[in-house]
DNA sequence: CGATTCTTTGAAAACAGTCAATCTGTGTGG
DNA sequence: CCACACAGATTGACTGTTTTCAAAGAATCG
């Protein structure tokens, strides 16, 4: 639903209808099924992507075919391989849908249209990516400094509606631990 | 140096003479000796800080007083709290002097003017963000996917230069693992 | 030098991972 | 609607890695 998106945005920042419907114009709506790719390793990705119902996740995938999860999306929050969209090279990570989910897409060229065009919608986008780099240097921060316990504890903190919604054994891929231990380290809290 | 500022400009955008002149005249060029603060937890932190010469860190201090390593910056390189600068907020990083280094500093009302005024500029700041963020985003997946061998050696493949010129405990508390396990792993990688 | 600071080493303890089995809930097809 | 299969969560026993604590060697700096 695109209407997420636009009172994403008339939220954050004061916006013209004009504005919105330039947004609208070269947005695309996409729906994905729980455990459908969005992106696979290997592929060139091209847009932004907004999430606007629903859950998904980046990931990589080790020599022993373990997956290791670098973050999660839902609602009002924008997905994507970074590294590929700006390089043009091929995604390193993987994207698939947690739950069943909708998006709102913009491809490079007319992202970068939109924030070349509309002052309000650039400064949106320059907040968010400040806000990202914030989150990821809190990120590295606890998965280096933190036992698995603390790093659970700090995702019950910071995420509480995701710890509800997303398997375990994700949460555990996430933090960097095994299932068992993220099993065994929820055990002990709960007494 | 601003002269190494203006170099790293000028090999990755076309800027004019004057453009160069405007962003000289709101930068301070700062010096620091080894383990002198730039920048300490609870200061609030209103610049941009490139590197000119030397080395820094991005740390943390936990309960236990243990520091941990966000990330070092040579020549060349961005840092700063860039949560405390987008939020205002104290910082809850500390930035010190690895060895005796030179800055340049702009602060974030002058930075803002240079991006708005200056398409060459803020087209390079734009595409350190995403190089920052695509950077993040890969260090994260290896400390959350990586055994401590593992990790040193990506290290080493990655910043070549860095393993040389720091101290061996700051590299293991950048990896997330204390000098011990660091010292052991070396002598094993070895033979 | 003498004094830090840094690195290495050893032994024991804590922690997390692995493997395997069981338990639980969910959903699908018969 | 039930039964079965399947994905997810839990538990136990064991293994392996990393940390901790302590001490002894290097290296560096004033």
């Amino acid at each position: 639903m695109f209407e997420v998106f636009k009172t994403y945005i008339e939220t954050r920042v004061s916006i013209t209808a004009a504005e919105i419907d330039q947004i609208r114009a070269v947005s695309t709506v996409k729906k994905l099924r729980k455990k459908q790719y969005l992106l696979q390793e290997g592929d060139v990705w091209g847009f932004h992507a907004f999430v606007t119902r629903g859950c998904l996740r980046t990931y990589t995938i080790d020599d022993k075919g373990l997956e290791h999860i670098i973050y999660f999306a839902t609602e009002n929050w924008w997905i994507g391989d970074r590294a590929s969209l700006f390089s043009g090279k091929p995604a390193t990570f993987n994207i698939d849908a947690v739950e069943d989910a909708e998006l709102v897409l913009i491809n490079k060229a007319n992202f970068e249209m939109l924030r070349a065009h509309i002052p309000a919608f650039n400064a949106m986008i320059g907040d968010i990516l400040e806000k990202g780099m914030a989150a990821m240097q809190n990120r590295i921060n606890s998965t280096i400094s933190f036992t698995a316990e603390q790093k659970y504890q700090q995702f019950l903190d910071k995420y509480p509606d995701m710890a509800l919604r997303i398997p375990q054994h994700m949460i555990a891929s996430y933090l960097g631990i095994t299932p068992e231990t993220l099993s065994r380290v929820r055990r002990q809290a709960k007494p």
